[in-house]
RNA sequence: GGCCCGUUGGUCAAGAGGCCUAAGACACCGCCCUUUCACGGCGGUAACACGAGUUCGAAUCUCGUACGGGUCACCA
C-alpha cells in the first residue's frame, strides 16, 4: 500500500488536494424531488452541428419539463482539434435558436454558477486529484507505450485472432515494478495513467437506457486511459468526475457513447460516485445515395446550423421541427395547443426514437410555412429585413428604402382574417414578390392557351377605361365581369361550364389576363390588393405595356 | 471481424398478444370550394424485412437469417 502512495506522490507530484476537498466545494444541489440536472458537453471543434442543437434541445425541455437545471460544460480535452471561436459558436447559435441555458457557459465568454469551472482545461487539478487517489488505492497506473508498441501490440492481437485492446495480461505496464518506473521517468519518458480495469469480459453489465431501454454488454476489462501523457483527462474520466462534482442526474448524449457505457458505469463505482441515468439520443440521418447514414459535418450543408440562418429559416422552426423528431406525440400536442410555445409541451423520453430519424427538409418547409404564416406584415418584415441585412444587402436597401411600402406588400393575403401559407423562409421572399420591386421585376407576358391576343389587349383596353385604384375586390371583380359578355366571356364560372361551347372563356380567364400583365406571373397572391399596393400609375404603365407587347 | 442497437407506407411515426380490415402528419394523386395560386374541406394510392417457433390468436413474445446503424484511440 505503501508503495501505491510513493507512486502516487512520484507520478503526481503537484498534487495536494484530495478528493474530499472537491467534494465539499460542489455540495449537492437544492433542488425538488424528481428535478432533472442535464447538461450537454460539447467541444469546440468547429460550428453549431445540427446533433449538438438536437441534444440541447432535448436536454433543455427535459430539465424544463422536470423543473431542473440545464447547464453547458466545454469538453476541450483535445487541443488537437480545437478551432477557435468554437465556445461561441455553439454557445451563441444556441442562444439564438432560443434555448436558454442556466447554468455554465451562457455565452461564448459567461460563465455562470457554483459548479465551475465549466470548461474542462481549467480544471486539470480537479481530474488530477482523482488520479491520484486511484494510483493510492492502487487502481490505476502509469504506461510508458508508445504508438508504436501500443500498434504493434493490436497487430499481434488481430493476428491471433485475439480481442484487441490494453487488457488483461496484454496490459504489460500494469506489472511495472516502483524502480523501473522510477527509472522511466528519471529517462524523462513519456506516460499516460491508465485504469486498471477490474472487469471481466464474462461478466455482463446490464443498464436501462431512458431512451433505449435495457441494454446487456460485455463488463470493461481495457485498462483504457485516464490521463493522458500531457496530464488532461480522456472523455471518460473527465465524464465521471464532472458529472459526478456537478450532480447531473441523467446523462442525455448521442448514441455513438453507448458502446463507452461499461467503461463509464465502471469508473463510477470505482470512484465511489453515484450511477447516473443515461438517456442516448439517436442520430439524424441523412440519405446519401440510397443509403441511410448519420449526418456528416463535412457532407451535408445542413449538418452546420448556420446553413438554415442563411436560408432564412426562423429558429422557430427548425426548433419545431426538432421537437417533432424528438417527441412522437409532439405534432398531437401541437394540433391541440397552437398557441401555446413548444417550452409547455410535457417532454418525455420514452417518446423519443430508439432509430435515428432521417431529416425531412420538405417536412421542415411545411413546419415553417405553418409559423410564418402566424406573422403580421410588420413581424415579417423585421425579420425579412433582419435576414436580408446579413445575406443579401442588395435585398435589404430595396427593402428599407421605403419601409412603409414594403410593409404594405408583405401585408397582401397577410394581415386578413386567413392568412396565405406560401412563405418558408426569408430567401424565398424576393422571388416571390419580385414583381413589387421594379428592381427585380422581370414580366412573363405569355398568354394562356385559351385567350386570344386580340381579345387580351380587347380587354385590357376596356379594363383600363374603368380601372378605379379604390375598387374594393367586389367591385375590382365586377368590373372584370361587367367587360367580359363583350367579349363573348362569361362573367360566371358556372355559366361557363354549364355551356362551355357558347363562350370563349369566364370572367376568371380575363383576370388571369390582367394578372399577367399586372405581375408578369399566372400565380400570386390576390390581385386586387397587388394593385392597391403598386399604385395606379403603375399599374396603369404595367397595363399599357402589356398593350404594347 | 468482435460487441451493442435497430428494421411498420417515399419520410416522420402510433402500436406493449385479440380493440389492426394497422392511427395520424408530411409528400403524392383526385374531387369540392374558388378570379389564378395557395389555404380549407372530402376522398385515394401506399407499410408490419424474411423464415421458423410459442399461442386458440403475433406488427406485438422467442430463435435464426438478411439488411441498416453505432463502436472498437493518449478524439470527443
Amino acid at each position: 500500500m505503501s508503495q501505491n502512495i510513493l507512486l502516487a506522490d512520484l507520478l503526481l507530484p503537484n498534487i495536494e488536494k484530495t478528493p474530499d476537498y472537491y467534494e465539499n466545494l460542489y455540495p449537492a444541489r437544492n433542488l425538488p424531488e424528481g428535478a432533472r440536472v442535464v447538461r450537454i458537453a460539447p467541444s469546440p471543434t468547429g460550428y453549431l452541428h445540427l446533433g449538438v442543437l438536437f441534444a440541447a434541445l432535448v436536454n433543455r425541455i427535459t430539465a424544463t419539463t422536470s423543473g431542473g437545471v440545464f447547464f453547458t460544460r466545454i469538453e476541450d480535452t483535445d487541443k488537437k482539434r480545437e478551432v477557435k471561436g468554437g465556445i461561441e459558436d455553439i454557445i451563441d447559435g444556441l442562444n439564438r435558436f432560443g434555448i436558454t441555458i442556466d447554468e455554465g457557459f451562457i455565452s461564448g465568454k459567461e460563465q455562470k454558477g457554483n459548479y465551475g469551472p465549466y470548461q474542462q482545461s481549467h480544471r486539470a487539478e480537479i481530474y488530477q486529484t482523482y488520479a491520484k487517489e486511484l494510483i493510492r488505492q492502487g487502481l490505476a497506473y502509469p504506461c510508458f507505450c508508445t504508438a508504436e508498441e501500443l500498434g504493434a501490440l493490436r497487430d499481434e492481437q488481430e493476428a491471433g485472432k485475439i480481442r484487441t485492446g490494453y487488457h488483461g495480461e496484454w496490459a504489460k505496464c500494469r506489472e511495472l515494478s516502483l524502480e523501473q518506473i522510477k527509472a522511466n521517468i528519471e529517462e524523462g519518458k513519456p506516460f499516460v495513467i491508465r485504469l486498471k480495469s477490474p472487469g471481466n469480459e464474462e461478466n455482463k453489465v446490464i443498464f436501462d437506457d431512458a431512451i433505449k431501454g435495457k441494454i446487456e454488454m460485455p463488463e470493461n476489462d481495457e485498462d483504457f486511459v485516464l490521463l493522458k501523457s500531457d496530464g488532461i483527462p480522456t472523455y471518460h474520466f473527465a465524464h465521471a468526475i464532472d458529472d459526478h462534482l456537478m450532480h447531473t442526474t441523467h446523462v442525455m448524449r448521442g448514441d455513438e457513447w453507448i458502446s463507452s457505457v461499461p467503461k463509464h458505469i465502471q469508473l463510477f463505482k470505482i470512484l465511489g460516485f453515484k450511477v447516473p441515468k443515461f438517456a442516448h439520443i439517436s442520430p439524424i440521418m441523412k440519405l446519401d445515395n440510397g443509403a441511410k447514414r448519420k449526418i456528416s459535418k463535412r457532407k451535408d450543408p445542413e449538418a452546420a446550423v448556420h446553413f438554415f440562418a442563411e436560408q432564412g429559416y426562423m429558429s422557430e422552426a427548425v426548433i419545431e421541427y426538432l421537437m417533432t423528431i424528438a417527441a412522437s406525440d409532439f405534432e398531437d400536442w401541437r394540433r391541440a395547443n397552437p398557441d401555446k410555445s413548444y417550452k409547455d409541451f410535457k417532454f418525455n423520453l420514452k417518446k423519443m426514437s430508439v432509430s435515428g430519424a432521417l431529416f425531412d427538409g420538405v417536412k421542415l418547409l411545411d413546419v415553417s410555412k405553418n409559423i410564418v404564416c402566424r406573422l403580421n406584415s410588420i413581424e415579417v418584415y423585421n425579420f425579412v429585413t433582419a435576414w436580408a441585412k446579413e445575406f443579401d444587402k442588395e435585398f435589404y436597401s430595396i427593402l428599407t428604402k421605403n419601409p412603409e411600402y414594403s410593409k404594405s406588400v408583405f401585408a397582401i393575403d397577410r394581415d386578413v382574417p386567413k392568412p396565405r401559407k406560401d412563405i418558408a423562409k426569408w430567401n424565398e421572399v424576393k422571388d416571390y414578390f419580385s414583381y413589387m420591386f421594379s428592381e427585380y421585376y422581370t414580366p412573363d407576358l405569355t398568354l394562356p392557351e385559351n385567350v386570344a391576343k386580340e381579345d387580351a389587349v380587347l380587354f385590357l383596353e376596356k379594363y383600363k377605361a374603368v380601372y378605379s385604384p379604390d375598387d374594393d375586390r367586389q367591385e375590382w371583380f365586377n368590373k372584370i365581369k361587367a367587360i367580359a359578355p363583350q367579349l363573348q366571356f362569361a362573367s360566371e364560372t358556372k355559366e361557363y361550364k354549364a355551356n362551355p361551347d357558347a363562350f370563349k372563356g369566364h370572367a376568371g380567364d380575363l383576370s388571369t389576363v390582367l394578372r399577367i400583365a399586372i405581375t408578369g406571373r399566372r400565380n400570386t397572391p390576390d390581385l386586387c390588393s397587388i394593385m392597391q399596393v403598386l399604385g395606379y400609375d403603375e399599374c396603369l404603365k404595367r397595363i399599357e405595356n402589356a398593350i404594347r407587347g
